[in-house]
DNA sequence: TCCTTTATTGACTGATTGTTCCAGAATTGG
DNA sequence: CCAATTCTGGAACAATCAGTCAATAAAGGA
């Protein structure tokens, strides 16, 4: 048999990500979509399925990316609170990018259950390395032990949520900077 | 002359506030529209231009209600800080519903300056009237006075982006009020 | 070289999009 | 009642949509 041509799926995908986080799914065609990741319309819907699956595929993709980023950040810190204001900082350094996870529940909140899956699954692996980091910053005394622990990540995951659609609204770089340290002021 | 039907351009505007909230500019169809807003599909046109001149115009209209509602929350009790808190009470209890201005935001950022406009001269009115109120908790001793006040409203009008985002998410009611509990603590 | 598999291409479908046109119903002031 | 005006409903518009089909080109295994 012959294993044969088989385009750079991986890179194609990402570039679907490029295209979605920027006009979401219903501002994105499928020619935006073929253009962008420069694949034949038909390899597109051979590969990917339709759009409703690429689309789905590419906030799965985007959501593991950024979860190992945010755990990098996490966890490349001896102390635990220093992780913590590095996957801040990152993400007010990165703010200028739209982010595809936000954009996707504000286009769709709970009403498709696949996509709300995929939410959930991207949001368990992350919410448990950051639980683990904030029990540690909190016995090290660099956060409030009399905070519970859960509503201390769900807090960072908010202020994350605040300080990436204010950029997109426009916020400077200082402001951004500002949300962040008043987020790890909160916490303390 | 005669002057007739005149149908309430008030409230077929509200319909198409909730709808847009709800599926976005993109995700809604002229067919959606005239349905909830109960009018036939020229007086809509006649009425309100084209549907991007709807949107903005129900983005602007729902820009100032929100305004109103917070501020009739921020000055509603005696003691700035009381006013504060009521605002992110109201916030968390009505989570609920779609937020249209962070959709808006989200669906097009700042590729639409006419839009961005619109939210920008919202925002502005709102900045104001917290701006104000956080200056007078810090008068009294209830948010720290080494916080700029400028700062400390972009941090609460964050919180509220994050609030609303995780609620849309499916976060939990609990989780919401321990969000606002938290977004108060980072400031006082 | 031939064969199988995959990718590309462009044309095509049927549905839906936003918008306009038009005829008629409804409504109110004179 | 009449006339002026506004709203409605449906038909029609061109454009675009997602998705399919068929033919061709490319590429590696035999």
């Amino acid at each position: 048999m012959a294993r044969i041509k088989e385009f750079d799926s991986d890179k194609a995908l990402d570039a679907a990500v490029g295209v979605f986080r920027e006009h979401g799914f219903e501002g994105t065609s499928t020619e935006m979509l073929v253009q962008a990741m420069k694949i034949g319309r038909q390899s597109l819907y051979d590969t990917f399925g339709d759009k409703w699956a690429l689309y789905r595929l590419a906030v799965q993709r985007y959501a593991s990316e950024e979860t190992d980023a945010h755990i990098a950040m996490l966890r490349g810190k001896p102390r635990a609170i220093d992780g913590i204001a590095a996957m801040i900082n990152r993400v007010v350094a990165t703010a200028n990018q739209a982010c595809l996870g936000i954009n996707s529940i504000c286009e769709f909140g709970q009403s498709r259950p696949d996509l709300a899956e995929v939410h959930r699954a991207a949001d368990h692996r992350l919410r448990h390395a950051a639980s683990e980091r904030v029990r540690q910053a909190q016995e090290t005394g660099d956060v409030d032990n009399s905070l519970a622990a859960d509503a201390v990540v769900d807090f960072l995951f908010a202020s994350i949520t605040g300080i990436r659609v204010a950029a997109r609204g426009g916020a400077g770089r200082n402001q951004l900077a500002s949300l962040g340290q008043l987020a790890l002021r909160a916490i303390v």
